[in-house]
DNA sequence: TGCCCTTTGTTAATCGATTGATTAAGTATT
DNA sequence: AATACTTAATCAATCGATTAACAAAGGGCA
């Protein structure tokens, strides 16, 4: 009867506690983030996560209340350091608005492949037309980045460095599009790059950059080119 | 024990049947189609198909003999039509690789979005890293247009239409990635384009030729354009 | 036609397994 | 002693699947 749902905002309880316990909470955070995103939310069972976890599986339900508190306590860890991410780079009045969405689309991608398996689980759910409480919750998520987006492009445009027949709308699904395409469909898109795009060496080393170069490519030919000619 | 599975390449037998079994088989599937693609395959219970279908929950098991029966089945209906697409415009060698590539988008824009809940379906489930034997099955399905495209780009290369330093299979990932931004999740896309996406009218008056305008725009300025410049 | 019988279609009831959740009793720490 | 943590056992509900009984529709034969 008595869960502890205060401590994830009682910081004096949380610095007395000894390390090993928050660890272990953030370990079956981490372990239901992985199972949730492989499975789906309906896919998985709490069996499937203690044990993967290694507790007992009363805990889940004595640390988060239920499967789906668990399921938000993943998203309540990253969502605050999401949010900021490009807020930073679109505030700042030093840079042009290419430059702004050049840094933007490198930074996406170098976020977006590190939280792989989170963003896989976020958009799986948000594809249900069905909706229940936590889809208003993950469409604000991913939103705050696509308005970030879109100001840059607008200030782009307003001030001429972009075209002026721009469709900033699909422009915006593009950039979101090709980067989930590649990660979320990852039995598909190794056999179009012919390698594992779940090898991290991989990842690194070449796609990642090479996803930055095109998509640089592709949004500079199409911004910066007077293309109001036909079709 | 004895399942009329063998109804499904059995002609004669077919022939004979009235239309109000057939009807009804349809229905099935017709209705296993949607709550699939709603809830995803494990958040959709054999229960509710049949109840929102009419019949008895037992049907579906004489019919199909198993809930991943019937989920093959939805798709089977689909396979045969799905083929044959786009390997006719690839064989075409009176149009050129641009032209190609412009009539694919266009076919495949107005294909995809009829078939919406079907796409959805497909990819809910090929995003699953843990394999199951349907997830080759997808695939191998999704492939089939991939590789086409592949090879009228390749041809465009080739033969000087496109830009040499195409990268390929990232466009790929684009044209597709794009798409599948818009029709899988209506909620973002909805919110970014200001409008109800799942309105078939404002789909086939609007979206539709605004998308097939963006994609050629967007193609051509990256595929015809000489950007081995800077960066 | 009338009767028997196999096949096909349909239903309600129920199966064992698994689901998420809860309980009661316990240990550990302060 | 009080609080925080952990466990095994068990809860009712729901899952997919099966059963047995029955209805309907011919097919073969007289």
């Amino acid at each position: 009867m008595t869960r502890p749902f205060n401590r994830l905002i009682n910081f004096e309880q949380e610095k007395e506690m000894d390390k090993e316990k928050i660890d272990k909470k953030d370990h079956i955070l981490d372990v239901a983030e992985k199972i949730f995103s492989d499975y789906g939310y309906d896919g998985a069972s709490t069996r499937m996560i203690s044990g993967e976890a290694g507790v007992n599986m009363a805990m889940l339900n004595y640390y988060f209340g239920s499967k789906e508190g668990l399921f938000l306590a993943v998203f309540e860890r990253k969502i605050s350091s999401f949010q900021t991410l490009l807020q930073n780079i679109g505030a700042d009045i030093t840079m042009t608005a290419w430059d702004k969405l050049s840094l933007c689309i490198d930074k996406y991608v170098e976020r977006i492949i590190v939280n792989n398996c989170f963003q896989k689980l976020i958009h799986r759910e948000i594809m249900k037309t069905k909706r229940w409480e936590l889809t208003d919750k993950l469409t604000n998520i991913l939103m705050v980045n696509v308005r970030e987006i879109g100001k840059i492009l607008e200030e782009g445009i307003s001030n001429g460095t972009f075209s002026k027949d721009t469709d900033k709308e699909l422009v915006i699904a593009s950039i979101f599009g090709t980067k989930n395409y590649i990660i979320n469909t990852p039995h598909i898109s190794s056999l179009i790059l012919g390698h594992d795009v779940t090898d991290e060496k991989y990842l690194d080393d070449e796609l990642k950059p090479r996803i930055k170069t095109y998509m640089k490519k592709l949004l500079k030919a199409y911004l910066m080119t007077d293309n109001d000619n036909t079709k």
